[in-house]
DNA sequence: CAGATCTCAGCTATACTGAAATGC
DNA sequence: CGCATTTCAGTATAGCTGAGATCT
């Protein structure tokens, strides 16, 4: 047996390898998207939060967009040293930080929104309409788990 | 504004949100049931690849579970301290190792089989038989392309 | 010679843990 | 006091790159 490239067969269609593979194809064309913006993943999540409800704490805006406290830290560091978001302590509890988009934060969102929507639509290509809804619904159903 | 933990209405039902999601939890359950046996699933792909197709190079190895050539090092390592594979020179091919089952590989593959088909299950619970066909059948054809 | 193979060192993104310092 | 917040240091997995030595 010389090669080949087939995988074993346990794995092709098992729901695990099915999500993996997919998410690796999607996490590349995002990742390659927002790189064209010099942003990752983590920075869209927490800009378009901020967006969406106004200034937030760090602890906040880490339940907000699912993102490990520690890991905001380096993001609020680098959308900082970008100038897309503003930094300041919080008058009403000294422990926090107040995180809040500059205008130069909301242009580079919209943008960053372009990018991300014409991922989705690379992605699905494959599906017609009415494939791509049944595919959200049942995915949503699995993420919350009902 | 206080607090909660909705996410950003642009993620909500963003088809590459969702794959993250999905796959994060599928992920976690895999690490899991295989953690139990003392595996990782790249473990489990080289095991079920030889399994199906015999012996195997380390180039074929990572050609038939797409794992880079470099991983497959450090996993065959892994596999071989623990018996599980054996590495040989390829009399006819002096670049190459020959990568075998071993019996006591064999054994552990039948139970990471059981625990991996428990994933499964577990992971797809939210859905009706036909509603997990339908996923299957549209996350392959996100995956193929067509 | 070009090309394949194995190995090593190192890198990225995502996600998580533990602990310390500070303040409520 | 217990608890929350920020920060830092470190871990783990999956995936990848570049380079060197060896061999076809």
């Amino acid at each position: 047996v010389t090669g080949g490239d087939e995988l074993p067969r346990r794995l092709q269609r098992a729901p695990t390898w099915l999500l993996s593979q997919a998410h690796g194809h999607a996490r590349g064309l995002l990742a390659e998207a927002l790189g064209v913006h010099g942003a990752r993943g983590y920075h869209y999540r927490v800009l378009a939060a901020l967006e969406e409800q106004g200034p937030l704490s760090q602890a906040d805006l880490g339940r907000r967009t699912a993102i490990d406290r520690s890991d905001i830290v380096a993001v609020v560091n680098e959308l900082e040293a970008d100038r897309l978001v503003r930094r300041a302590p919080d008058p009403g509890d000294r422990r926090r930080n107040v995180i809040s988009l500059t205008a130069a934060g909301r242009r580079r969102l919209a943008r960053l929104d372009e990018a991300v929507a014409g991922v989705q639509d690379r992605l699905l290509e494959p599906l017609s309409a009415g494939e791509r809804r049944t595919l959200v619904a049942l995915l949503s159903r699995l993420v919350d788990r009902r």
